[in-house]
DNA sequence: AACTATTTATAAGA
DNA sequence: TTCTTATAAATAGTT
């Protein structure tokens, strides 16, 4: 809501980001404040900023709140007869089965099947996503490549270096009609060093994909942990 | 936002109530499952319904987030030097002041006086809120005096008994001279009964308008205890 | 901090 | 509860 619309993904502008929380916040505040009036429910919402700071608002206090939230709970586990913890796993088989009937669709697209169940933007996004993947593979493939390029020119280097010092203590003690011979042996030897050692197949395993479905899920996880920098992967508007 | 504009106030029909709970649960929690994600923020949210029943969001986990939440809160109150403590509590002082102000203002008001600073929908509401309150006095009065003279009708009765089995007696025994010395007596003696014994005056204590004016505001209280089934005061829309 | 063009939320009605 | 729709409210981008 407002000049434009934006997708629901971390905002990477830290300044755009600061702005985006302060207005957001103060609006969610303000709801939550109208709600428990309307309805006359109790409400607690804390919000813990990027910076760490921290906001809140409690319909009636925040010790009240949590501790009633603390007993519901705690009945919630021991009160459980039979019948209503099965009723709890269903509900919970139910929510992992759907979600993982996404990430086996997704799973397909991304490999490239099924796309006929695809609308226009759909196939749009998708393609923008696999370019994105690609891209980023490729830079990594340039990065390992560049590397182990660089190593197997300074062993080449090296090698040259004593190739040439052979070449000249043989000039030194040597008779021409030997010349040929050392020529080829050292040729076959230097030709056991391949300019590209590795090959990537076009596999890319789904990991990255599953954490970030997992983000896009409302539930709570117990630790968030987005190691490695990736970019922001954009899956979430694909489901 | 809707098909018209509503106040923030207490929305008393429960069918209504319960979907206007539904519908703007459901926006507050996608709200704040926003605001978590474009900004990066942890943020914990507690619904109970009127009818007591849990509703909640986390970003990450609600232990988790309680946790922190007190943790802060422990820090504040144990790190804190004179010169916060002195901001802190200037600040606690200036919002208790506004309240004050917003409280005598609203008595004043109240007591049809410095009626000159109100507009013309302030002045209805002002008006229909002390129709609603001198009907609520009238109530209570009626039913308190309808106590009090049925106490004093079945007193009545007893002593009218009485005396009409005394005169039966007298009657019976003494010479007719007597009877208007002994009839003024009685009538003298029954005198003493009041009908209507406790008299009110015309002010009604605060207490209430108190109690409803924090109800309004946005900070926490430690046990709200509404005793007494009071009818819904719409001061807050006065302030 | 304001300003608005737009998007989003939602009150009322079905 | 769910859907629709007119309208109010929130807010993204801009100044």
């Amino acid at each position: 809501m407002g000049r434009g619309k934006i997708a629901i993904e971390r905002i990477d502008d830290t300044t755009n980001r600061q702005v985006t929380f302060s207005k957001r916040r103060t609006g969610l505040m303000k709801k939550a404040r109208e709600l428990s009036i309307l309805c006359d429910a109790e409400i607690g919402l804390i919000v813990f900023s990027y910076t760490g700071k921290l906001y809140e608002f409690a319909s009636t206090s925040m010790k009240s709140i949590t501790e009633r939230y603390n007993k519901v709970k705690e009945d919630q586990s021991q009160l459980m007869n039979p019948a209503s913890e099965a009723k709890f796993w269903k509900r919970e088989a139910a929510t992992l089965r759907q979600q993982l009937e996404y990430l086996q669709e997704s799973h397909r697209h991304l490999m490239g099947e099924e796309l006929s169940s695809l609308g226009i933007k759909e196939i749009q996004d998708l393609e923008n996503q696999l370019k994105m993947s690609l891209n980023n593979v490729s830079k990594k493939k340039v990065a390992v490549l560049g590397k182990n390029m660089e190593q197997e020119y300074a062993e080449l280097e090296k090698k040259m270096e004593l190739l040439r010092r052979e070449n000249e203590e043989l000039q030194k003690v040597v008779e021409a009609p030997l010349w040929w011979h050392r020529n080829e042996e050292n040729a076959a030897k230097s030709s056991s060093y391949i300019p590209y050692p590795i090959s990537y197949g076009g596999y890319v395993p789904p990991a990255a994909l599953f954490t970030n479905l997992q983000l896009s899920s409302h539930h709570q996880q117990e630790e968030e942990q987005q190691q490695h920098s990736g970019e922001p992967c954009r899956l979430q508007q694909l489901l």
